[in-house]
RNA sequence: GCGAGGGUAGCGAAGUGGUCAAACGCGACAGACUCAAAAUCUGUUGGCCUCGUGCCUUCAAAGGUUCGAAUCCUUUCCCUCGCACCA
């Protein structure tokens, strides 16, 4: 066989260049053909140029561009670059460059190097957001948005990167880290800023997620940020002033014994009292010298104001300190603080000496097995000791194992009415363990609940228990009765093991860590107890009660809340869109009228001294377009996510000069139907883009409010040994020189088929080396290919793979297309003819994975002429419903050969001929009884092994168990 | 702590009740070609042997359901990713 060296350089050229030629990637909208809109995130220029996170996900959305294209759409497939923003004026700055010069060079570079992926960008429609033309319509809907009071002004505490050298977004902090600089404790600094109002689309955005197809992962990521809670605000009153206070627990008020208001809270100097000034001031101080970072890490830390709240539902006075832990702006940053069912609350209990007071009584009931609660019997209430019994020398404690119900629990048992339970307790431990000398020591706080069904008494309890502390004076100890020695066994369990013997009984085991101090608040259900009226109410049906009640006495509403903060969108940089603002000392902020838009960038403007845009009095300085008087610019420059949260509508009409873009444009392409990108933009840009389509659907812009239905995201690609790539390390794979070297449709290949794509993978050199040795094998297939015809194994294979693959693609499934593409070209590698048609259909299905070589191939083969027929544009083929025995030896054949094993043969001299078939229950449908009649002469009957559906004669399946069928002649 | 996803042969990774000792790739081994090597091709790659439509042991660990479990249930261990004082 003769081989041939691939020159995929000349081939990627040839077809690249063909196709920009025949333009057959530019699309325009026809009505006449359903559209496609296939997405990925554009990238943010920089110098450094592709990596191979780029060709990762570009090569992912070109694979299924290419497939839908093939498949008859009308495939829109835009790229764009995201080129506002800090890092392009700081690395600018760093090569002393204007920011202007940076990106366009960047741009270039960025657009010559994606030329050579061979991808199916409609080039013409290219947005860049650093050009007027596209930043004006940045400035435009925040007119509108102005236009409807969703863009404010306030004083707030915001994050400040001093690696940025300005405020971030609530989104933009990592674990109180800059999202772009990890090495950047962002600072908390008070300051007037611009925000947008998106906590109005809070419930929208929530809402929208049930239309979706996104990961789960990202859904749930966004609904966690979004974070909405439902709970009651409670009016509590301080000094004679209301303190609206949020909580989702209304069930606990009674328990509240402290207040604890945010440190950073604007009226906190309200609440101190001259006495306690000093203390809060010096408390206040210590915390200011500390970053966001380390306050996130630090103990629950507080003061006492000096001023007390009053509950309302017991109007009992409660300390207010100020607490480190309480964020200012949720809810109405202060807490009330109920300790017994709380953990942090807890805590600064602990550490303050204030008092604690339990007001749910945790209840386990039992549900299953022969202890279960039985519904139609009365419950019987009773008192119960549970006795924590110590040796009397060793750490060693009293534990039971109950012999029938397979519990394990300490000494517990009836309290008589009007018995002491300490008295009751004594007695308990006499019988059940006979030892003679228990100690009391302590009782031990909170009270518990137990429900079950006691079989000996056949009827339902329900313990209500108090726990004991005994210490054994000594080991004097009597025999215990026969009775009690039938119910349970003693065992002496140690000190460290005590929590896992008792593995599932929930009171005992609260009561062994309060006993050894252990500080766990107790935060699930149970009934309440010490609050008045509603005592012994299940909690999650007080909340509801507590609420309507102080609802009643008009102290109480029932509110939601959320963590989602407003977006603070102003920057104090310069390359960003400009706010189009005015300040005018006469008509305060007046918005630039949409006729002198865009507000332009001057291009003169000094770097390194603050806000570049306050260096250029020239720009500054303007008149107000209301009064005409003298009037200053607002220097701050948008957040770049502004530019990426709606550049997928302009794609559809990118040059537009008139509008934002035409309607019926937007409407014929819009929604994104794939869109791919990473997870990190989870809580970011992917909320932010839904957030600005909702509000464009709001002023009529749009006729949706969920740009894009289907996202997808790429995993990561690591180094070898699965450490990420990054330029200090030098384990960076660049993409363009190993498609230099292997050929782009290789490193397509290869990249596709190592993982599946969400899940990213390890780059690995053999593993492209093995990529190259499909290729090869395909091209000097083809090259040597005799054409004339299939072969029966050939066609039902090809058949299969165009089934498969069609499915892979459309569940970005790539791996496994991959995998179905190589077994295709192996077994048509071994064949000795096959039919043009058949090897032109395989050329398609490898066709999105490896666009130049088939490309050429097709060509070789006679099948394109004169670009006339690109295989690009290739009608994809159809799966053929056939009849598939799928070369496996039928059943019945099996049958008939009498290869199945025969359970028992009785003498064929009888007169009636019958044979049982006994195969397994998916079987059945194969069988062919008139066949099998036919060619043995018997009559037949078919059991399915163990088929609960039929009557077996004589329980002769039990016999062809196990596994196999069997034949049984009669 | 909470949320999501995982643990499968030397490695990567398919497989979610039966045709599973488990696709595919990488690696390894053997053979062919070659003076030799690379490339390529062919075969083997859990263990055992009487080499078979054979037996045994495997899919994190332990139990369970089932005629039958990598796949379903329970418990435990481990890993990765995200969120993390939101009252």
């Amino acid at each position: 066989m003769a081989e041939e060296k691939i020159d995929f350089k000349s081939i990627e050229k040839k077809w690249q260049k063909a196709w920009e030629q025949n333009k057959i990637f530019e699309v325009k909208e026809d009505a006449k053909k359903k559209k496609f809109y296939v997405l990925e995130m554009f990238p943010y220029p920089s110098a450094a140029g592709l990596h191979i996170g780029h060709s990762f996900n570009y090569t992912i959305g070109d694979v299924f561009a290419r497939f839908k294209l093939m498949q008859g759409f009308n495939v829109l497939h835009p790229m764009g670059f995201d080129s506002l923003g800090l890092p392009a004026e700081n690395a600018a700055i760093k090569e002393k460059m204007h920011p202007e010069e940076y990106t366009d060079n960047s741009i270039k570079n960025f657009i010559k190097q994606q030329k050579t992926l061979g991808l199916t960008y409609d080039w013409d429609r290219v947005v860049n957001t650093a050009d007027p033309e596209y930043y004006k319509w940045d400035q435009w809907i925040f007119l509108k948005m102005f236009e409807r009071g969703l863009v404010y002004e306030k004083e707030a505490a915001v994050n400040w990167c001093p690696k940025c050298d300005t405020i971030l977004a609530n989104e933009q902090v990592e674990n109180g880290r800059c999202w772009r600089h990890k090495d950047a404790e962002v600072e908390i600094k008070q300051m007037k800023q611009w925000f947008i109002k998106i906590t109005d689309y809070a419930d929208r955005l929530l809402e929208g997620h049930k239309k979706l197809k996104w990961p789960e992962k990202t859904i749930a990521m966004q609904k966690n940020w979004i974070g909405k809670s439902f709970g009651t605000e409670i009016d509590f009153i301080i000094d004679g002033k209301k303190w609206p206070i949020f909580t989702t627990r209304p069930d606990t008020i009674f328990g509240v014994t402290f207040m604890v208001v945010s440190s950073q809270h604007k009226k906190l100097w309200d609440l101190v009292t001259k006495k306690q000034k000093p203390e809060v001031e010096k408390f206040l101080k210590k915390l200011k010298s500390v970053s966001e970072k380390e306050l996130a890490e630090m103990e629950k830390e507080g003061v006492f104001t000096g001023s007390y709240a009053i509950n309302p539902a017991t109007q009992e006075k409660v300390p207010v300190y100020a607490g480190n832990f309480v964020v200012a702006d949720y809810g109405s940053g202060m807490v009330m603080a109920v300790p017994s069912h709380d953990q942090r609350d807890l805590e600064f209990a602990k550490k303050y000496k204030i008092p604690i007071k339990q007001v749910i009584a945790p209840v386990v009931e039992t549900k299953e097995g022969p202890d279960a609660i039985r519904e139609n019997l009365p419950i019987k209430k009773r008192k119960t000791v549970v006795c924590i019994v110590k040796h009397w020398k060793e750490e060693k404690y009293i534990c039971l194992t109950w012999k029938k119900q397979g519990w394990k629990t300490f000494v517990v048992g009836g309290v008589e009415d009007n018995e002491d339970i300490v008295k009751a307790g004594i007695r308990e431990i006499k019988e059940e363990t006979g030892y003679q000398n228990p100690v009391f020591i302590k009782e031990i706080d909170g009270e518990f609940h137990n429900k079950f069904f006691a079989t000996h008494k056949n009827e339902n309890r329900w313990a209500v228990i108090k726990g004991l502390y005994f210490e054994l004076k000594d080991s004097k100890q009597k025999e215990i009765s026969e009775e009690e020695k039938e119910l349970s066994e003693l065992v002496w369990v140690e000190k460290n093991k005590v929590l896992s013997f008792l593995h599932d009984d929930e009171s005992d085991k609260i009561l062994w860590k309060r006993l050894n101090d252990i500080d766990e608040a107790y935060t699930d259900s149970g009934l309440l107890i010490n609050s008045e009226q509603f005592n012994g109410i299940n909690n999650e049906e007080a909340k509801q009660k507590i609420t309507e009640w102080l609802m009643k006495k008009n102290l109480a509403r029932k509110t939601i809340n959320y963590k989602l903060r407003d977006w603070s969108v102003a920057r104090q940089r310069y390359w960003g869109t400009p706010i189009p603002l005015i300040h005018c000392s006469k008509c305060g902020v007046v918005p630039v009228p949409e006729k002198d838009l865009p507000v332009k960038l001057p291009r003169e403007v000094k770097f390194g001294e603050g806000n570049p845009l306050l260096t250029n009095k020239k720009w500054l300085e303007t008149k107000c377009p209301k009064c005409k008087g003298k009037a200053t610019r607002e220097a701050n420059t948008m957040d770049t996510f502004v530019n990426s949260s709606w550049y997928f509508l302009r794609y559809c009409d990118a040059k537009n000069n008139k509008e934002i873009f035409d309607k019926s444009k937007v409407k014929y392409w819009m929604p994104v139907d794939l869109y791919i990108g990473g997870a990190e933009h989870a809580c970011m840009h992917l909320i932010y883009c839904r957030f600005y389509t909702m509000f464009l659907h709001d002023i009529g812009l749009v006729d949706f409010d969920e740009p894009a239905p289907r996202l997808f995201h790429q995993g990561m690609i690591n180094d070898a040994k699965g450490e990420k790539m990054s330029k200090s390390k030098g384990n960076v794979i660049e993409p363009l020189e190993t498609m230099a070297k292997y050929g782009v449709d290789t490193t397509r290949f290869f990249i596709m088929s190592e993982a599946s794509p969400d899940k990213g993978f390890n780059w690995s050199d053999t593993g492209i080396q093995g990529s190259l040795r499909i290729i090869n094998k395909i091209w000097n297939t083809a090259s040597n290919m005799k054409f004339g015809k299939d072969s029966q194994e050939l066609l039902v294979k090809l058949n299969f793979s165009i089934k498969n693959i069609t499915e892979q693609i459309e569940n970005l499934d790539y791996r496994k297309s991959t995998i179905e593409l190589r077994e295709l070209f192996d077994l048509i590698s071994k064949q000795s003819e096959i039919s043009k048609e058949s090897f032109g259909k395989a050329l398609k299905l490898l066709s999105p994975f490896c666009p130049h070589i088939t490309e050429e191939l097709w060509e070789k083969i006679g099948m394109n002429k004169n670009n006339k027929n690109f295989i690009s544009l290739a009608e994809w083929p159809k799966y053929e419903e056939i009849k598939q025995k799928q070369g496996k030896e039928d059943l019945n054949d099996k049958i008939l050969s009498n290869t199945l094993p025969i359970i028992q043969k009785i003498s064929e001299s009888q007169k009636i001929k019958k044979i049982y078939l006994y195969v397994m229950p998916f079987e059945i449908k194969n069988i062919d009884r008139k066949k099998i009649e036919k060619a043995l002469g018997y009559s037949t009957e078919v059991f399915a092994v163990n088929d609960p559906n039929k009557k077996d004669p004589e329980g002769r399946a039990k016999k062809a168990i196990p596994g196999k069928p069997g034949v049984y002649v009669e």
